[in-house]
DNA sequence: ATGTCCATTATTAATGGA
């Protein structure tokens, strides 16, 4: 089993890109983000022409969250229990929720797709939003393992947080200035690995940036940042037995400005076809 | 030169978000 995450940054723009990608790459499962469209806006039938089932939950042309997959998908779930809304100029408690995390179950692994507040400044209330979010969002995953240690759980998406310094390569991130790399986003990332999870791509892959922004020459510079991760419980963890990180998918004609990252499973099922049949 | 891209609102250009 082979499952994704890719901030696709519209998928009405970039659909025939990524299904092509899907199919060449034999990959089951996608956690996108950013697809920036309504339900009524998303490009089912070539998904489903490809062989892929998606559920999906967008509001408008911000943000926007799916996941696609050929195989079922069960206990669909929109936001997060807790989930803080946002609007500018409307701040507190009675915001409005933004279209940024769904849940599915499929083939016993339950995934999320998320895409974290982006937080514009250190000064700006979109980054109170994004410590407030990202603190909801760890608490939940640590009731999630409470209830069922065994479970195997995945956050997957874009945490817009460069947990290490060897993650930012974009001169313009600078410390003490800029979010995505400031001390309480770097804490609030680790509150997962404390609610019981881990990166399990750094481990197989160390090195690699996941996105390089459109401007300044970003990609053939090199200067990219690591922000796209695949959180795993222990259960998730143990399944996992390759990572990639697929960087030609920031190339060619109209990419993206994230690419996938990949972790292969092994799930024990019979219709894997990545091992050897033995009779 | 922010060496850009996307979607929307508005009517060929401005806005907001990243």
């Amino acid at each position: 089993m082979r499952i994704a995450t890719w901030n696709i940054n519209s998928i009405r723009s970039r659909h025939a890109r990524a299904i092509d990608w899907m199919v060449r790459e034999d990959v089951d499962v996608v956690a996108f983000q950013e697809i920036k469209c309504t339900e009524a806006q998303f490009p089912l039938a070539p998904f489903e022409e490809a062989g892929y089932e998606v559920v999906l939950h967008g509001l408008n042309q911000w943000n926007g969250v799916a996941i696609a997959s050929r195989h079922p998908i069960e206990d669909v779930e929109i936001g997060f229990p807790g989930q803080p809304g946002f609007l500018k100029g409307h701040e507190g408690p009675d915001a409005p929720l933004e279209a940024r995390a769904i849940g599915a179950t499929i083939e016993g692994l339950r995934l999320w797709s998320l895409y974290v507040p982006n937080g514009r400044a250190l000064d700006d209330p979109h980054y109170a939003y994004k410590l407030d979010w990202l603190a909801t969002l760890a608490a939940d995953t640590r009731d999630w393992l409470a209830a069922d240690p065994e479970l195997p759980l995945a956050l997957m998406g874009d945490f817009n947080i460069a947990p290490l310094d060897s993650d930012v390569g974009d001169p313009s991130f600078i410390p003490g200035l800029s979010t995505h790399i400031s001390p309480p986003e770097r804490t609030a990332f680790s509150a997962f690995e404390k609610a019981g999870l881990r990166d399990v791509v750094r481990p197989i892959r160390p090195d690699g940036f996941t996105f390089w922004d459109y401007k300044q020459l970003r990609f053939p510079r090199n200067e990219g940042m690591r922000i796209d991760f695949i959180l795993g419980s222990q259960a998730f963890a143990d399944r996992v037995v390759d990572a990639s990180i697929h960087r030609e998918e920031r190339k060619g004609d109209g990419p993206s400005d994230h690419v996938p990252v990949v972790v292969d499973l092994d799930l024990g099922l019979e219709d894997d076809d990545d091992r050897p049949m033995i009779f």
